[in-house]
DNA sequence: ATTAATGTTCTACAATTGTAAAATCTAAGT
DNA sequence: ACTTAGATTTTACAATTGTAGAACATTAAT
């Protein structure tokens, strides 16, 4: 069930990308979201584009003469199965340790006031 | 600041036994528990202690015969940085998003009850 | 002193990742 | 039809990761 692979750093770089234009992302817009953190020739980025393909975590389209991507992992999906990693790799499963892990990660007082919030309404 | 390289997984495994086991940690104990899991050739197992000593992650001393092994990065630091690694690069820093995640990443009822009270009871 | 056992270091090599130049293939303009 | 500009595919290559056999060193036993 939980069978995400995990993806590579730069590959995760540009599937950010995708998922954040979302469906049918046309490869200038990705390129230039990626180049806007990462200063990456634009061969690198289609080579990336093409392994995320090869994966399966996109599919690739003509639209015109260029190309345009669409998602095929969600990235909520992604997510979930990387924080599922996280606690069960890191963390032994032990919701303690994965909580002293939020603390010490440096994450806001006001990120974990929302992120109580969130569990006492019972919205996770 | 938080600038913990992060491991490749046949290292983490390692590193994993080590931290379990503690200061001056055995080679055979460490290769041991690794086996518990994977099975690695003896070889293989020391070549990846021996990576994670060039990063830094651990020391090697002899003692008597043979090797032991101390942690030089926590598990707790390694474990936070990790954590905000997911939380920022994954995340975007959005905690409702990382909420999500939790939700979906099959965490159980009672693992989120837990993480709850520890929230409630400002312990984390 | 010689052999056997134990432990560690070297060397090796394929797979994956990071990065991009070179080559190729359109479509568009002239 | 010919050249150019834009886009994609091939090819390339070094660094890192995954894995372990071969070689070497040391201790223990005969």
């Amino acid at each position: 069930m939980n069978d995400i692979k995990k993806l590579p750093d730069s590959e995760l770089e540009v599937m950010q990308a995708v998922w954040s234009i979302g469906d049918k992302a046309p490869r200038a817009e990705v390129e230039r979201i990626v180049q806007e953190n990462n200063d990456l020739a634009q061969t690198t980025i289609l080579t990336l584009l093409s392994r995320l393909a090869d994966k399966g975590f996109i599919k690739a389209e003509k639209e015109g003469r260029s190309s345009v991507y669409t998602p095929l992992v969600s990235r909520e999906d992604y997510l979930a199965s990387q924080s599922r990693r996280l606690f069960d790799k890191l963390c032994g499963g032990s919701v303690s340790v994965f909580a002293s892990a939020l603390s010490d990660s440096g994450i806001s007082k006001d990120d974990l006031a929302e992120l109580k919030d969130l569990l006492e309404r019972g919205l996770i």
